[in-house]
DNA sequence: AAATACAACAACCGCGTGTTC
DNA sequence: CGAACACGCGGTTGTTGTATT
């Protein structure tokens, strides 16, 4: 691919810290003309700097909504339960923690948190650390975390799941039948399973249709996405109260908030992710839920990707 | 007071991915 | 359809300030 080098290190271009004056022109330039096109910004602003490192000084630095100060106890512990679910997504975590960075968050996980939980981790009880090693060498296909650090995530090969099931003898939807909230059952026999070799031998039934929530604002609810193929979604309310329903069951998803932003563009990232139904309860009866600064949030959801304990359908 | 070690933060770099032509 | 481009992300490095010896 004959890519241009976005910044060539002989073209006389200034690097290292920015002086204030360096500031002044990019901040002024980016108030007039609007932020973006970095590649042409350098030039338009006057500015000796390649647009990557405008972009950088800007993002990291120069923007108006940038929280200075200490990161306060809140935010750190939302910082590590984001990264418990999110592994080294720094930006996703970011965007949980209005005025963060994705670079300060970096930069103090692995300063100060990373060291603080590697050394909680160490002081742990053995039975925690099988645990642990059972996750990691589960997790074996695609590691999402420092390799320095326990992960509790798993980050498998994400297939959209075509049919959604839960295993039949779960507490919450725990009978067969076909009634107002369309549970029915799907001997295995006839489902596919993909990833890993965890076997269910009990029948799955289909999870009750929610879609008629859909527009429960509420963002402390967990909307789940299934994606049923040929882009048709069913849509799922998962609630605290509903979490349980997933107990002993262990599955990924794509993690897609369902933020819009100003103009009704979606500009949530997917992520695959699996979670825990300790994980799942800590997400759906979380109440600091954040809300980018300038998004409206309509209600996060998230779309079911293959575990390997998910059955798709045939 | 000087040297050294360490912490914190800013910036750089390479690569992946989505978009445009 | 594929090349070129633009951008964003995450890992890494460089710099500066502070603590310790």
């Amino acid at each position: 691919m004959g890519r241009r080098p976005c910044c060539a290190k002989d073209a006389g271009l200034n690097r290292g810290a920015w002086t204030a004056h360096e500031d002044k022109l990019l901040a002024d330039y980016i108030q007039v003309h609007g932020d973006g096109k970095w590649r042409d910004l350098p030039q338009k602003a006057g500015l000796k700097r390649c647009g990557k490192s405008c972009r950088l000084r800007w993002l990291n630095y120069l923007r108006p909504d940038i929280k200075r100060g200490n990161i306060s106890p809140d935010e750190e512990d939302l910082i590590v339960r984001l990264h418990r679910l999110l592994g080294n997504r720094w930006s996703l975590i970011a965007g949980r923690l209005p005025g963060r960075t994705d670079n300060e968050i970096k930069n103090y996980w692995n300063t100060k948190l990373g060291k603080k939980i590697l050394k909680n981790y160490n002081k742990a009880s053995a039975h925690d650390k099988v645990v642990d090693s059972e996750i990691q060498s589960a997790n074996r296909a695609s590691p999402s975390s420092s390799p320095k650090m326990a992960s509790h995530v798993f980050r498998p090969k994400a297939f959209n799941c075509s049919k959604d099931f839960v295993r039949q003898d779960s507490q919450h939807h725990g009978t067969e039948s076909d009634n107002d909230n369309n549970v029915k059952t799907r001997p295995p026999a006839s489902s596919v399973m993909v990833g890993e070799t965890h076997v269910h031998h009990q029948p799955f039934m289909e999870v009750p249709s929610l879609a008629s929530r859909e527009n429960n604002d509420d963002p402390k609810n967990l909307l789940m996405n299934f994606e049923m193929g040929d882009g048709d979604h069913q849509l799922f309310m998962l609630e605290p109260a509903d979490a349980h329903a997933f107990a002993n069951f262990e599955f990924s998803y794509d993690l897609n908030y369902g933020n819009k932003n100003n103009n009704g563009d979606d500009f949530s990232p997917s992520s695959p992710m699996l979670f825990s139904e300790e994980m799942l309860q800590d997400l759906t009866t979380t109440t600091d839920y954040v809300q980018p600064q300038g998004f409206s949030c309509l209600s996060p959801f998230t779309s079911f990707l293959d575990s390997g304990r998910v059955w798709l359908g045939d």
